[in-house]
DNA sequence: CACCCTTTGAAGCTC
DNA sequence: GAGCTTCAAAGGGTG
């Protein structure tokens, strides 16, 4: 196989769209007429440029595939740490050593202390997505998740004109077994890390279903209970929540995180429609199983266990409530919209950001790490790429770091770039910091600062 | 493979 | 009656 042509043939798909220049250079113009910037763009879904599937899979179906990693070269350029999502997660496990090369530090950039920390819609785990970015808005928050890599087409980063990358030598390309596929965790001494993980084994539910159904302990047949309004509400409604965040492998936990809120944010005319389905639901139950009682059913599924936590209950209610409060709820709104009418809608820099912080958080617990078993690919950075570090880890617990600009890339600067290419982040880890709770810590956005040192630190710090 | 997670509401259980 | 527990759905995660 000819690995050089079959990477530029790809490189050469890249193109990109007239709408992205567009919108890069309305950004850019936004970003020159302000001295604090406006709200970094939010991909809406519309947006999801590109997509020139890869040919993951098509080149030798199944075992043995060879995947182009970083067909895209831009990519890497991209990835930028500017700011770690603000993970409520203390960091059980942190990564070391995973810091900026220091050869790209001691030039001024514009982000300052506590300075609008560009975001990034994060486009995570779906196949054909697309991540986009902006240098005027600096590089998104990358989760691991969000590699595009695995399983299936892959996607690719569309970057922009102006922060052309350098030329890169090194194009490594990953052989996977069957079952495998690749996630990204992070830079180690220029070198790109990837871990090889085993797919999902196997869908549970119909083993499961099957196993409940003849949960019996008695010969009578086990009749469920008819749904409650809220689950007819989220029966009909997960399929919609799901195909609206697109994301692969949300958890039905998150799902139904999103549908409580949505729930909630229903009027009582709207609820009252699936008040008397269940009404109706119950009367047609007791029709067919006029001797049944809930009290048939106790005891014939599991005990649930009652958390015995150190931490506050409630607070961790709240906690998750506010996860798929807002942050959600804004994900649902914002991800429809186009990116002029996000920037136009946000009222404040702050608002903006803490709804988008809070969708960070909020996916990192919708985006659960498949089980591991992993192995590590290194792959080296060529010089003009930085560091990026994740911000979750591989087991739920996304590690904490804090991020700091240190210097500008070695571009040309022109007009545009002047002011909207993103200084290129050192990535240092905090310190251990006490556990919050089970799995989770609460995450301080710093307050919004006027511009001051370049050098500052970058207002990603967490707790 | 059974249960967990996560939500709200309804019903049963305990005190 | 108050407060707690269980179970409805869903499907990926976990041990």
């Amino acid at each position: 196989m000819d690995f050089s042509a079959e990477i530029e043939r790809a490189i050469e798909e890249m193109e990109r769209g007239k709408l992205l220049s567009t919108v890069w250079a309305a950004i850019d113009e936004i970003l020159a007429d302000t001295s604090n910037p406006p709200p970094p763009p939010l991909v809406p879904a519309e947006l999801e440029f590109n997509t020139h599937p890869q040919p993951v899979e098509s080149q030798t179906e199944g075992y043995g595939a060879w995947i182009p990693m970083m067909a895209d070269l831009h990519m890497f350029e991209q990835q930028n740490p500017l700011m770690a999502a603000p993970t409520m997660y203390d960091g059980l496990l942190y990564q070391g050593d995973i810091v900026q090369p220091g050869h790209l530090s001691g030039q001024a950039g514009v982000y300052s202390a506590g300075q609008y920390l560009p975001y990034q819609w994060p486009v995570a785990d779906v196949p054909t997505a697309t991540a986009v970015s902006h240098p005027a808005a600096a590089p998104q928050p990358y989760l691991p998740h969000q590699w595009p890599v695995a399983d299936g087409p892959t996607a690719t980063a569309v970057s922009h004109p102006a922060a052309a990358p350098q030329p890169c030598n090194i194009v490594p390309v990953v052989k996977l077994s069957e079952g495998q596929s690749l996630r990204w965790i992070g830079v180690q001494n220029r070198e790109m890390l990837y871990e090889v993980i085993a797919k999902d084994p196997l869908n549970t539910f119909n083993s499961r279903k099957r196993k409940r159904e003849t949960q019996q302990d008695d010969s009578r047949p086990y009749v469920k209970k008819p749904p409650n309004a809220f689950m007819l509400f989220i029966k009909e409604q997960r399929l919609s929540v799901e195909a609206e965040f697109n994301i692969k492998g949300i958890t039905s936990a998150a799902v139904n995180r999103i549908l409580g809120q949505k729930w909630k944010s229903l009027t009582k005319e709207e609820q009252a429609k699936y008040f008397d389905k269940a009404k109706e639901e119950k009367r047609l139950h007791a029709q067919q199983h006029p001797k049944w009682t809930t009290r048939d059913n106790y005891g014939k599924k599991r005990k649930r266990k009652v958390k015995a936590s150190a931490f506050n209950p409630e607070e961790d209610t709240q906690q998750a409530k506010k996860l798929c409060g807002t942050s959600v709820q804004t994900a649902v709104m914002e991800s429809s919209s186009s990116l002029a009418e996000v920037m136009e809608s946000s009222s404040s820099l702050a608002e903006v950001m803490e709804s988008s912080s809070s969708l960070v958080e909020d996916l990192q617990t919708v985006l659960v790490p498949e089980a591991p078993q992993t192995q590590t690919v290194l792959v080296q950075l060529p010089h003009s790429q930085t560091a990026v570090t994740p911000v979750c880890d591989m087991r739920h617990l996304p590690q904490v770091y804090k991020v700091s600009p240190a210097s500008w890339l070695d571009l040309p600067e022109t007009a545009s770039t002047s002011l909207a290419s993103p200084a290129p982040l050192t990535v240092t880890q905090s310190p251990p910091t006490q556990r919050m709770s089970e799995d989770r810590c609460h995450p301080v956005m710093e307050p919004l600062e006027p511009p001051s040192s370049p050098h500052c630190t970058a207002s990603a710090a967490l707790l």
